[in-house]
DNA sequence: ACCTGAACACCGTTCAAGT
DNA sequence: ACCTGAACACCGTTCAAGT
């Protein structure tokens, strides 16, 4: 059985997960990935050296929070799918639980996003933003087997709905879609004209 | 007049375009803005305190740089709209002008995004983020008067426009758009979707 | 008015040495 | 096996002092 994370004791029971704890919380409380892997092990209770025992350099850390981001964002994305809504509401959903995971996780979800931070495990990440991207491709080829969707090439479709979702997200966080610039409801109404996009008419 | 630049005179008859220069190089060079600041000033050939004569502090440089980066936006736009074509076409070409220039200038066009950077001077960037944003809105309004787009709030479709370039862009510059994952020509068919979204049927 | 050099308080990373 | 302390080569920033 594994201890809760404690602050400064013998040899510390599991300083890897330790450090990974303390790091998304600052990434949390800085609204920035940009800090300092000696604060990660003063949080964390050991001496500067001691993270290197566990990653060999900030990139790898950076990168496994990076991992651990997608893996959240995976979660999200399976709960807001979860009903027996249709199709074109489930993707509605979907997209909106994906704009509030950025929202709420604005600096982890740049981390994400960003070649500078994990240059190393950057194949890894990738596999993460793809298995993100396959959870849209089988809600659309399912919208496409009950005919609601454009009878298209269906990763055109995703890159679509992704690109979208994404950019929607990110410039939300940066706090460019705010009403009095961009109207209300930015986000409903550009789900929407997606929605004509790739719906079939009735 | 002024010299060109050069490298180690006198006094250096215009250091701040000449640190701008070097910056904009090493974003280029390097591809991502994590240059150090004593580095700008090694090749502009300054010591490295020379760069606080001319701005307060490495933030308000790369604040410079997004400012730069935007201008540089702005008229590769522009020349994209400076044709007679029917606004469907003028939309798509200049989506992907846009979506070039992030490709070709990938660490600017993060840095022009991302709040870690210039936190000082965020008001004044939004502003230019802005001016991006009207040109799209003038031309959607052109094609609305032309009974080409649907009749909706301009500003909600403008959002759509720009999240969905701006989201294409960053996973084009990331490298989450290649053929292999997400079929051919992703981005025409996206951009394809959403005209088809935004126009009116005939 | 503009620039330099030394100085300060930090980093990331390494490595001998400790338990 | 895991961690510490000192050390190295860097940063960003400041400030007296130079031209």
């Amino acid at each position: 059985m594994e201890d809760q994370v404690v602050e400064q004791p013998y040899h510390h029971g599991d300083l890897r997960r330790a450090l990974i704890d303390a790091a998304l919380a600052m990434v949390k409380e800085f609204k920035s990935w940009h800090f300092t892997l000696r604060e990660v092990a003063r949080r964390a209770g050991v001496s500067h050296a001691a993270p290197y025992r566990h990653f060999p350099d900030k990139a790898a850390l950076l990168s496994e929070l990076a991992k651990v981001g997608f893996e959240m964002l995976s979660v999200e994305l399976s709960a807001a799918l979860n009903n027996n809504l249709s199709v074109e509401e489930q993707l509605t959903i979907a997209a909106k639980a994906y704009i509030q995971f950025g929202n709420v996780n604005p600096a982890l979800y740049h981390l994400m996003f960003s070649r500078d931070a994990g240059a190393s495990e950057e194949v890894h990440l990738n596999e993460r933003a793809m298995a993100t991207l396959n959870v849209l491709t089988s809600l659309l080829e399912r919208g496409q087997r009950q005919g609601v969707f454009k009878d298209r090439p269906v990763k055109g479709l995703a890159a679509a709905c992704w690109s979208l979702v994404h950019g929607l997200t990110m410039l939300s966080m940066e706090g460019l879609l705010l009403p009095e610039k961009v109207g209300d409801q930015p986000i409903d109404s550009a789900l929407n004209t997606l929605l004509e996009g790739l719906m079939l008419e009735r």
